[in-house]
DNA sequence: GAGACTTCCGGTAACGTTCCCAATAGATGC
DNA sequence: GCATCTATTGGGAACGTTACCGGAAGTCTC
């Protein structure tokens, strides 16, 4: 039972040098077809299996991939993670996963174990602002998510919010809904100003006045939600309430604010979410909401990091396009306004 | 830039050997205290970093340790890696996280990888009803889920379903629910007979006839609880109808399914779900559910492994309690009931 | 048939670390 | 002052693999 067999011992076995054995096993041409064929089997009989360890120290490449991300446990972060592990194991190599919880300090020993571990390269969403923590990590990296943005000179895979919150607005419209309030997150963050910008520009193209459309802050959390979308119905006692969420989770929360302040969705209040986490599709109504596309992302982002040390061309940074998912939370007033000629929307 | 450096070039910089400079940043208390500090400096100053695969391959501690489970994606499993992860980097070591996604193939291919990597121990909740494929493993490892039962012979750690399956029917008791209807997994599921015993002694113990419990079977789905639903109401349909769903993915299409029917929960219908998905605290109403201590079970995986590794005496299979999550989805009949004289239960 | 070329193989040196053994110097014991 | 002990250090070997170099055949060229 004792060892586990080395190169060594299937070379013995087959009764040839290591190095032909190595050569047989590692499918180089330098060798014969029978030779090859015996050492084959001889590792087959000795249960031989390749140390990685000694593979990755002698040939520099550790078979090892890195995934730094704030959360396994949040549904998108769970979707990239799945998205890059299939990618690095279509690539025979395997990926070593860390949650950072937002918290600079995890995020500093994970790069270290990451470096102490020799992978040959790692996806990060990064918590630090501070740009040195990369510039000094030694290794190829790809940025995933909008924090990115703060690193302008690697490559970095995120979601294209403008596109995004373009595509709900524009949903929003056709259905009758061309002023509808906003749930945003909060001021801190990097999304939130570009989500706002894009509403600017949409609010110049229709001669709306940015002023009309009503807006509260909320964190990221359904209790966040639920409380902002109390104001908001405070502000707005009667008729139809239109809100473009910033996140699901938010848009959840309003959901429940509305339903217990006795404003049913989507007869009296239209909900819009953004992110497309699964809860999303259990609620009542069903929530309308735009997704992200998770598991894409961490895709290709692990495409990108073998495309970085490989030395193929980088695009620099990449977004990919969000996608409608039409549920139930968002009612068509289209017919009853003047905006529009006709609607043909389902109830 | 080149190199990175070894801990040869910090041995040269601070002027020592190479065993010195390795016994003083290992901490051996064979080295001078001005020495240590010495290499310490050189250390820093160098920006040396540990190589894990050399100290791996010599020490035969790679430092790594492997978590094999069908989908990253799923909340449960998603907890159970979160628990994992943690104790794994409070001992400081790196986890490899694979998805499965329920393939005996793919299954495979990642004990394979793990045992290349030289992993020194695995998590895995097992595809294969292959026995053999474990005991050939070759490696220390711990099973975890219910499936873990069919490996007597190794540690592994799951959730108690009898207690909690007995919990559900205890609560459903005192709410004036005393025979609910079942939604059941799928018969090839070995969860499903663990329910349905404990079921079974429930009844005996109340002189309960088991036979008059409506059962369903769907599979794990949402779809499938919808249907099993639908099927139940055509069954009985007057009266109040209390179910008890085999997981919370059921329990959310039998919502969905109550309320297309016109049938308002808990007014008319009670249900209780369990697994405790995030989901369920969306819902309307929000779920009452049994959950199941995810993380708690793979931080005890994780543990056990450790001890197992350590040497340390292992307990064998070890289940872990389970715990009623109160939401909104159960009429309290406890009062209208001949069988309880009074309830106070809130509405 | 001599040289050049191809095909295949074996030997040896790394990769960066830890472990073991020996060596040095100073301290201690008598 | 000699032997012994302790504290500290250095020098090699080893872990399992791959890369490189050289050599032994056999094949081809003219």
């Amino acid at each position: 039972m004792g060892r586990r067999p080395t190169i060594i011992d299937v070379a013995k076995l087959a009764g040839v040098s290591k190095s032909t054995a190595a050569r047989a096993l590692s499918d180089s041409p330098d060798v014969n077809d029978i030779t090859r064929d015996k050492v084959r089997k001889a590792a087959l009989a000795s249960g031989y299996e390749r140390n990685h360890l000694a593979v990755g120290m002698r040939s520099g490449r550790s078979g090892l991939f890195g995934l730094v991300i704030p959360d396994i446990t949040n549904p998108f972060w769970a979707e990239v993670a799945r998205g890059a592990q299939d990618v690095v194991e279509e690539n025979g190599a395997s990926l070593l996963v860390f949650s950072s919880d937002w918290d600079h300090g995890r995020e500093a020993n994970h790069l270290r174990a990451l470096r102490q571990a020799r992978v040959e390269g790692a996806i990060v969403n990064p918590v630090s602002d501070n740009v040195d923590d990369f510039g000094r990590f030694g290794l190829p990296f790809v940025l995933i998510g909008s924090s990115a943005e703060r690193f302008p000179d690697t490559p970095s895979i995120g979601s294209d919010i403008a596109q995004a919150v373009r595509l709900g607005l524009d949903h929003l419209v056709s259905l009758g809904h061309p002023t509808p309030a906003l749930i945003l997150g909060p001021k801190s963050r990097l999304a939130r100003a570009r989500f706002l910008r894009t509403v600017h520009e949409h609010c110049l193209e229709r001669d709306i006045d940015p002023a009309v459309l009503l807006t509260e802050d909320s964190d990221y959390t359904f209790e966040g939600g639920f409380a902002a979308m109390q104001r908001l119905m405070a502000r707005r006692p009667h008729g139809h309430l239109a809100v473009f969420c910033a996140n699901d989770l938010i848009a959840l929360g309003a959901l429940l604010a509305a339903r217990e302040a006795g404003r049913e969705c989507p007869r009296d209040v239209s909900i819009l979410g953004f992110d497309g986490v699964p809860a999303g599709a259990f609620s009542w109504p069903g929530l309308t909401t735009i997704e992200k596309p998770a598991r894409e992302l961490g895709r290709r982002a692990a495409q990108a990091l073998f495309d970085e040390i490989a030395g193929r061309p980088q695009d620099g940074r990449t977004y990919l396009p969000c996608r409608l998912i039409e549920r139930g939370s968002l009612a068509d007033l289209s017919a009853q306004t003047p905006l529009r000629v006709a609607g043909a929307g389902r109830s």
